[in-house]
DNA sequence: TACCGATATGCACCGAACGACCTATCCAAA
DNA sequence: TTTGGATAGGTCGTTCGGTGCATATCGGTA
């Protein structure tokens, strides 16, 4: 089928976000503290793993604050000190949290995807 | 099941958010848009519309020049003038935009829904 | 015990998004 | 032909999160 919006409908990028708060609306788990914390598991390394996706440890640090205070207990096990400065990784209910993150993710990114499809199928008509 | 979480879960709120975009990352449909469609389609009217949600006019003049800017053809009927002043309706085309967004969040919604208490769950046990 | 590199934290600055404000324009109905 | 209310669009200041830069602190290892 060719409608008006055929010809553009190529260029069309989906996006989403999603993300949780406390009643003050403070985001306390989303996509980027979600990817920040596998990755700080990964390398050990708050640092490393800043460098890596490109964010200020500044910031980071920042975020990861908010999300401990949120929740009363540490998620991160943070080690100052040594040859290698330190090391950071993450508690049992760090992993836990970023576990249950995962599961939640893969429950939706495929529907998203497909509604998108189905998105633009529905306008080609 | 009782553990660390358990005492916060009922605190947390889920957000989300879906857009789209052009190949610059110009927003051109997304939750904010579309709801705005839709009133206007009910209303008649962009300004009623942005009364009703709060939104100034300004703003909203702004972004559905963008999402036209982007098809290239126009989403919105708009008239200027008379005693009241003007009104403004969706074209063959908006209505079908608007359409097609409806079917892909009946799509989402409840699965992310869904995905966020099986996350709750997960923290529970 | 001196060192090194990561963690910890304050603060001034910057830019984009948004709000507030203002003005111009349009035209059917009175 | 006057008018009222919505559409159309420029501008400027503010807000808010992030960036950049600073400095302090820690403690295994050489």
């Amino acid at each position: 089928m060719e409608t008006k919006f055929s010809n553009k409908l190529s260029d069309i990028r989906l996006h989403y976000k999603i993300w949780m708060s406390d009643d003050q609306e403070t985001g306390i788990m989303g996509d980027g503290k979600w990817q920040m914390l596998k990755l700080i598991e990964e390398k050990g390394s708050m640092k490393a793993a800043c460098d890596e996706l490109g964010y200020t440890y500044r910031r980071t640090w920042g975020n990861l604050k908010k999300i401990e205070q949120f929740f009363g207990f540490p998620l991160l096990d943070k080690t100052r000190g040594g040859t290698d400065g330190g090391h950071t990784v993450l508690t049992e209910e760090g992993k836990r949290l970023v576990k249950a993150f995962d599961a939640f993710h893969n429950t939706v990114d495929d529907q998203i995807q497909l509604g998108f499809e189905r998105f633009i199928q529905e306008l080609k008509k």
